[in-house]
DNA sequence: GTGAAAGCGCTAACAC
DNA sequence: GTGTTAGCGCTTTCAC
């Protein structure tokens, strides 16, 4: 801020004060100032358009308003209304949010570090629950740093995170297929391998094969294709489940997608082949984003609760920033809900 | 951070030198410290872990390197890739971003405040371009601050900003509709009324409508529609384009669509209603969002160069962030570019 | 080459 | 009730 920047010494000496009388208004303690000194003080402040330096607040009281927002994507379509949810409580509450995205390990590393520097009071951590090695929040954590994990999985159970009860949102989807009298159902799965594999995805799937299991069916290999939650490989796979299934098996009538982006790219892929969605293969997927009323046909879903995750993660870690004493991790899992729409059709078929 | 924090004059002290040495060697300032003692210092801070405390040093600097992003709805779709543009060439020049959204004038003249106590150097602002009044930043910019506007409209030519060729999208769909030797050309618009209208959606209208006039075509008012952005109002303005329109004027058979979501709604529309696009009518828009290649049909669009906007605005504001005195203002118009697919069909009719 | 010391703008004892 | 003052952790003249 280039223009003559106005302090509070100013302030004191326009006011005919000490400095720490107007400080003292300033903050609210109030209670040794008299009413006329609190006015003239104010009526300064106003007409000098004086600004405290937070800058300098936060040198002395140790603690900076301000927590750090790491995203490891910032085009993953949950991390708006993550923002969002985080932003709502966090602002109440005079909280200042520094994002931070980063890519890959060494990024995020890196981005914890500069955030530290600039002495952010704590930590939200967004991200892929990709499994790349987590020592530096371990360590982040034994340092004594407060921070909160949403979406992401870790192996600790000193560690604070929010997540989706994914494993419950394949048991939803699928149970729904169920109910609906299909016995022929496929998936497409988001990244299983190894290298790329999201919990999330492990855990959709789980669901989907686990309640299958439970009513005794167990599904050919040949209707599970593995896409890695993108539109183009919900779409590739969706033609693969049509084409390269061997006759003698036949086709699903049903499909678990693991995620929207891949339902919508299935959608498109099945219509070209001319199949009838829901009549010939019924569709449902886990997340409800904007779209997912305007697809042909509409997409029944598992919505995950985004807004909310935010907004818990902000509860937390504001319950950590003002606890004195070093508070027990918290593991929050969201509920997911059904929402039906069309592209399962609505009549029960169960006999 | 609660635990026992380590300072410069630790390092220096364990190094047995000056807190100035060890300040030397850390900035750079290394032409008058010899090498052993550089050397030294730095296996001390690495042994020590030191941190520098990144808000004592801009207390002295006069300047955080961090700028305020702030937005006005963090659901935009714009604004993840605009972000990420931001982010990215600021993030290279060591700036950090602290995120604010704000709902309305008031909430965005005290995000404004809040961030300048928290000495923010400068300032991107990216919005609906709803009319508001902008006395606020009128006056920020006089008072030297500086910042630059993302999509957003101002009457004043002495503000920076960077905004996409809203004209040029309206007319670069609308010919590529002429083109394909369209005559019947409606349209469903963005928010033109005088509260909530959005100057994009003014400037794609009259892209619209100047092309159409400049082929001496006049299109009937039942045929513009008036919507709002929203997935749903591309919906309901489609229903009432299929079944309000008098049936002696008949349907034109080509839709210009302000904006994506809008077309999507359309798409769904027109689908229930047994209309075949492209074949009955044909659909263009703007936005090129992740979707646009998987509705059914795929949508031939105007693309927006969002993560471009984010980038441009930032290279901006650091100009601006480094020039010792007042620049003067930049403009900049994104050209937008269409990518067709198949919403309108391939083949040129024209004659 | 290296160090002492004066602040940056503010808060919080502690005096008076 | 109000004022004085010692720092918060750092950079930066200016001496030596």
């Amino acid at each position: 801020m280039p223009k003559a920047v106005i302090t509070i010494r100013e302030v004191a000496a326009k006011a005919g004060v000490s400095v720490s009388t107007v400080s003292h208004v300033l903050n609210g303690n109030d209670q040794h100032v008299s009413q006329a000194t609190r006015e003239r003080v104010l009526e300064v402040v106003r007409s000098l358009n004086y600004r405290p330096n937070a800058i300098a607040r936060s040198m002395i009281k140790r603690a900076t308003a301000t927590i750090g927002l790491v995203i490891t994507d910032l085009q993953n379509p949950l991390f708006a209304p993550v923002a969002e949810g985080v932003e709502a409580v966090l602002r109440d509450q005079g909280y200042q949010i520094i994002l931070a995205s980063s890519t890959g390990l060494e990024g995020e590393i890196r981005a914890i570090e500069t955030l530290r520097q600039q002495q952010v009071d704590g930590f939200i951590f967004m991200a892929l629950s990709v499994r790349y090695p987590s020592d530096h929040l371990l360590k982040l954590n034994d340092e004594g740093v407060p921070f909160v994990l949403i979406n992401r999985y870790i192996e600790s159970n000193k560690i604070s995170r929010v997540h989706f009860d994914d494993y419950g949102a394949g048991q939803t989807g699928t149970r729904h297929l169920l109910n609906l009298g299909h016995r022929r159902i496929g998936s497409i799965t988001g990244p299983l391998d190894i290298v790329q594999s999201r919990r999330s995805a492990l855990d959709r799937h789980r669901g989907w094969l686990d309640t299958l299991a439970a009513e005794g069916i167990k599904p050919p290999p040949e209707w599970v294709i593995e896409g890695d939650y993108s539109f183009e490989s919900g779409y590739e796979a969706a033609q693969d489940l049509l084409y390269r299934i061997p006759a003698s098996l036949g086709r699903p009538d049903a499909l678990f997608v693991a995620n929207d982006a891949m339902a919508m790219g299935a959608l498109k892929a099945l219509y070209e082949a001319g199949v009838g969605i829901p009549n010939d293969i019924a569709v449902v997927t886990v997340g409800d984003p904007p779209f997912a009323a305007f697809t042909i046909p509409a997409l029944t879903t598992v919505a995950l609760p985004v807004m909310e995750a935010g907004k818990q993660a902000a509860r937390i870690l504001l319950e950590k920033l003002k606890s004195p004493k070093p508070l027990p991790a918290q593991n929050v899992k969201l509920d997911c809900t059904l929402i039906v729409r069309e592209s399962c059709g609505a009549k029960l078929h169960r006999i």
